[in-house]
DNA sequence: AGGCGACAACCAACTGGTTAGTTGGTGACC
DNA sequence: GGTCACCAACTAACCAGTTGGTTGTCGCCT
């Protein structure tokens, strides 16, 4: 076995909840998909909820690993998280579904990363001229707004966000 | 009967289809809601499948008709829009549920409105100065990341997605 | 007036397919 | 002997969609 069964579990499950949502998704499918079998699933993790809950925290970590924050350089991380939403449109499509059907949760991971952006930005812009949290709240919107709505040309879309942000901080 | 049947079965499947999307929502619970029966949800409206997309015409329309586009004053008419969407969370839930369960479909109504918005915003800026097209993408993109996360204070939010947008035109 | 058919609506029970989660039994490997 | 894994069948519940039977209200014709 190349790689181990939970991990399989969970990038089988990752996929399957990222196409179909939790409440649309199939246990028996998952399985598989993972080319493992069901009780695997329920040894492993209790219920198809407690999975969901594990592949989401998972995925989110991957994302926050791949795109680190820059203070410094504002557009082009806003560009580089951009990209890493446009190579993967299942990590997209699974955070979206999570907050449809789980109202009100967040998560740990993503909560304290945030924290961690906006003492980042006050420290290298000062908060006096523009609030960091605002700042910062202003670009992702604009970076998940265009990852929602993709224009036709990447390379242009590209180029317009990295503006569109430059102008936001200028 | 203050309202017609359809009219509330339409009702209360927007709410339900909000909460819990396609795949969670329950034909009986739509039924309850309406304080009507289950038949004449499928005598009027043939499946659940059809019921859902008939909520999302219908809620998209009643979008369409409450903000009205403004060529001229851009920032205005995205505070608006912003506002509609603060004052409307589960039209919100539910375009997002649309865009999830159904992917790839487009809605007519919304496809064309947004063809008449280019050409208007063409009209009054014109083209060569920074395509409308594009532009447009900016603006929604920026309402719809700050719909998806909301600050604290609606009054400041309100000021800095004017302050934005108006940075982003000018 | 009275009778008739068409329709809108209700209630309740049912069908048939689906699906989360379980169980029991088997083998392989350390 | 314990752990990891498989297969297959099972259960218990759930749920979209159906059916049959009932009531009330119209408009219309005689």
């Amino acid at each position: 076995m190349v790689v181990d069964t939970p991990r399989r579990i969970l990038d089988a499950a990752a996929d399957e909840f990222a196409e179909r949502g939790l409440a649309g998704a199939r246990v028996d499918r998952i399985a598989e998909r993972a080319g493992a079998n069901k009780q695997r699933i329920y040894a492993y993790f209790d219920s198809k909820d407690r999975l969901f809950d594990r592949v989401v925290e998972d995925q989110i970590e991957q994302l926050l690993d791949a795109v680190p924050f820059d203070a410094v350089d504002l557009p082009g991380y806003a560009v580089r998280l951009w990209q890493f939403n446009l190579a993967h449109p299942s990590l997209v499509r699974l955070l979206l579904w999570h907050a449809l059907e789980r109202p009100g949760e967040q998560l740990t991971h993503a909560a304290s990363s945030h924290a961690r952006k906006v003492a980042a930005l006050r420290a290298v812009r000062g908060d006096d001229d523009w609030p960091a949290e605002r700042l910062l709240g202003q670009v992702l919107g604009l970076v998940h707004g265009i990852t929602l709505a993709p224009g036709p040309d990447p390379e242009q879309t590209r180029a317009d966000l990295h503006r569109a942000v430059s102008r936001l901080v200028g």
